[in-house]
DNA sequence: CTTGACCCTCACGCTGCGTGAGGCCGCACG
DNA sequence: CGTGCGGCCTCACGCAGCGTGAGGGTCAAG
């Protein structure tokens, strides 16, 4: 009868079921009568259902007065946008994928995992992406290491190894992580970060040293080495940015 | 426990019901316990949960072979692309509703009902915005438009309804859809559109009168003054159309 | 009188978990 | 040794917006 208003007759019953929009009326039969008023509502429903409203929020925004709806209106636009920014990242984050599947020949999974171990580097990828994705030095990092191919991935990664059990040992031995031998482990970490990865500055290091200690993931691949090395290594870090600030 | 991966406890819990990532043990008091493979498949699960994968498609895509998570990948980029699309809809249609709200000083909502009587323009807004927010004759109608007020639309809705009457006039008198008569009315219905709307062509003429018939809510409008005057209005639109081709 | 096209009322299903309720572990503290 | 306190466990309902039958009445046309 009255489904010629472009929307189901499900999609009526429920809008009846939970108040929005209701028949003025009922036929001997049972049928719903909706008269000239409530296909002005339904209208109004529909219009704002398509600016992405929530049934809820279309409903109190009808009985609201005008003014509360620009109000309404603008929030709405600030959600979509959100919305509209965690799709860039996802879209973003799937073309990155795609790129890596494609460059696959340069590393695949089983490669990766030989490198890697259990840091695989998907695990944080897109969460990196969406954090910093629009940062200088991400995109920087980004750039270089595509290029990168096994061998590179094996040098680097055993480079860190060895800095981190450097610091183990300076750990073990008791040197202090203001010392100059930990400032100096430091430093060769973040000259590491700089050759591979990106032009990162003390102020940087000790941003990212922030992390090793605040993100229970970067901290958990150090408590792997030695417990408390996370600490450390951030404190030498810190230590390090310091004397070069 | 294990919930250091980022994931809620609960999260777990459902991998594990739909059978998505399930521990490879219990302990004694059934704790989950999830070992180095199971921690590795659920970092992957992770992953394309956030490139905005379906649980079941993830689970599909890591049953499969490599070479199908490109064809995966292109295919999620698509699916995304399509919602930014429906986004971007939303927000130019909250954008133009933001400005049909602040321009109320224009024409508020008793006017528009006064005006339009049971055609509100709301009902339709968005969906045009959608399919020809990006055409030319539709901006130049909206740029146009926007600066209408209550005395303008009532001068062409009256202007409107007067051409709707003649045809209605001649369907009476049994004139013929191609006689100049009925030729003459579709050219002035078709000046009228390019005086307050936008550069309409006879062709363009054309495409609109279509859609007359076949749109049940604009042929509904011309049934309401004359049953058949749809398809009337129609077929004069098109033998002027011709006519003038 | 019979079709076929609509309408009606339940009522479950889908997505991806959140959020208790009610109860058992395990470790630290007194 | 008891007693918290924080974690885990298993149900099981809830959410948003309808889709999709199942089972059955209604209405105008043939």
């Amino acid at each position: 009868m009255a489904a010629l208003a472009r929307v189901t007759v499900r999609a009526l019953h429920h809008y009846d079921e939970i108040g929005l929009v209701q028949p003025s009326g009922r036929s001997e039969a049972g049928y719903r009568l909706y008269d000239e008023g409530d296909l002005e509502r339904l209208q109004q429903v529909l219009f704002y259902r398509e600016l992405g409203f929530a049934l809820d929020d279309i409903g109190e925004l009808m009985a609201s007065p005008d003014f509360e709806r620009g109000t309404a209106l603008r929030e709405q636009r600030r959600l979509l946008e959100e919305q509209g920014e965690r799709l860039r990242a996802m879209i973003e984050a799937v073309d990155a994928a795609i790129a890596a599947h494609q460059g696959g020949y340069r590393m695949n999974d089983q490669e990766m995992f030989e490198v890697f171990g259990d840091f695989n580097p998907r695990e944080f990828g897109a969460e990196a992406e969406e954090r910093w994705g629009d940062t200088v030095p991400f995109k920087q990092s980004r750039e270089r290491a595509k290029d990168y191919r096994k061998e590179d991935w094996l040098r680097i990664t055993a480079e860190a190894g060895a800095i981190n059990e450097s610091f183990a040992e300076a750990l073990d031995a008791g040197v202090a992580a203001t010392s100059e031998r930990a400032m100096g482990l430091a430093e060769d970490h973040r000259q590491h970060i700089v050759r591979w990865f990106y032009d990162c500055s003390p102020e940087l290091h000790r941003n990212l040293a922030e992390m090793y200690i605040g993100d229970d993931r970067f901290a958990a691949t150090f408590e792997a080495v030695r417990p408390g090395l996370a600490q450390y290594v951030h404190d030498a870090v810190v230590a390090n940015a310091a004397a070069r600030g």
